[in-house]
DNA sequence: AATTTTAACTAACAACCGTTAGTTTTGCGG
DNA sequence: CCGCAAAACTAACGGTTGTTAGTTAAAATT
């Protein structure tokens, strides 16, 4: 087996998460029939069998792709030598920017998760569960930093990170504001809020 | 016809559109089948079609209600005579107090109005965009009497929006912090901000 | 009491679903 | 140029979907 037709295989495989990604995006995981996705690959629903082991996987591969991406960046921002707030402030620069950038996997994500097959789902739920924890043991060290106002550490999380998916409402019309400006608002508004 | 006969019929309909919003929630719209549906109602499938007209009715029922129930609300809270900011700050309790009490079909209409067939899709996505226009300019109005900082006003109104959808995270495990809790941490980080 | 309406039922249809089996084409390594 | 594996194809299967037709039992109206 030459390398070439293993990395043809991969980019091929990768071809069709993208465009399954896109279609999840536009009428959701149950909606998007496997000979919708063929067609829009340019080839027969069976096809696709020679490279994914089933509807299943496509989903797996987004969600589960996303996740270790946050798991990732979450690692590198807790070992940065900044202040508590100043982690804090990445964080959700990094959301909105996943949210910019990688919208449509994120979007699946957020939304289709559900559709996991055990044990995926457990998977996928405890991976998310530890993650808003640790990102709340980031806000409560910036509460014992007296940097940031007592408010409960899980809530903060919760409001934050459902605050960024605002950003699907943007995405839809994106003329009417900058990508800088929608980020430099909702950083304003979460970190200082909207009062004087 | 008499009264009792259409008043039954009525509320034997709301109670399908009722388990029809437990069960949308619980597995989304398309992976819901009328007859599970029919089963949760004690009944065969073909017999809810004496009461609705077909699926889509569901959701349409479920995301017109709700939309009309928040133009409701929008228009009062337009007409009250309060500051601009008090005004916001009731949008944003409000919105948290459908959370709260109307979780499932907040839920539903959120993730799953994309299912609507037109021309009810391109209606409902009409009313929300107007929705937001209108509460944009309670905060446009807030920004002009010098109540709050002067942020992008639709920006402003998609954190709102999306920051009160982070309880639907908080609805799986509601152990953690009680209602009234959740409620003072999110209007104190969307009002104030997080910072000190 | 007779009649009409409501709301349940059984049976079935046509369409579509994800997936498998078996076969043919394609394209690269030797 | 041959051989072989990768990747496409056609055909089909079993299951589920939303929905309709036709029928029957119960309830309300006259």
């Amino acid at each position: 087996m030459g390398k070439t037709v293993a990395i043809k295989t991969i980019n091929r495989k990768e071809q069709i998460v993208e465009i399954a990604t896109r279609l999840f995006h536009e009428k959701g995981y149950n909606a998007t029939s496997m000979r919708h996705l063929a067609e829009q690959m340019g080839m027969e629903a069976a096809s696709l069998y020679n490279h994914i082991t089933g509807k299943d996987e496509l989903l797996q591969q987004i969600c589960f792709g996303m996740a270790t991406h946050y798991n990732a960046h979450l690692e590198q921002v807790e070992n940065e030598a900044i202040s508590p707030v100043a982690r804090i402030e990445k964080m959700v620069r990094f959301h909105i920017g996943e949210m910019m950038t990688q919208f449509e996997a994120v979007y699946v994500t957020n939304r289709d998760w559900k559709h996991l097959k055990e044990p995926l789902l457990g998977n996928f739920l405890q991976q998310r569960k530890t993650y808003e924890k640790r990102f709340a043991v980031l806000v409560q060290q910036a509460i014992d930093a007296g940097e940031i106002k007592p408010v409960h550490p899980h809530a903060a999380v919760l409001t934050i990170l459902s605050a960024v998916r605002g950003i699907e409402f943007w995405h839809r019309n994106p003329r009417n504001i900058s990508a800088e400006q929608i980020e430099e608002d909702m950083v304003r508004i979460l970190l200082h809020g909207l009062c004087n």
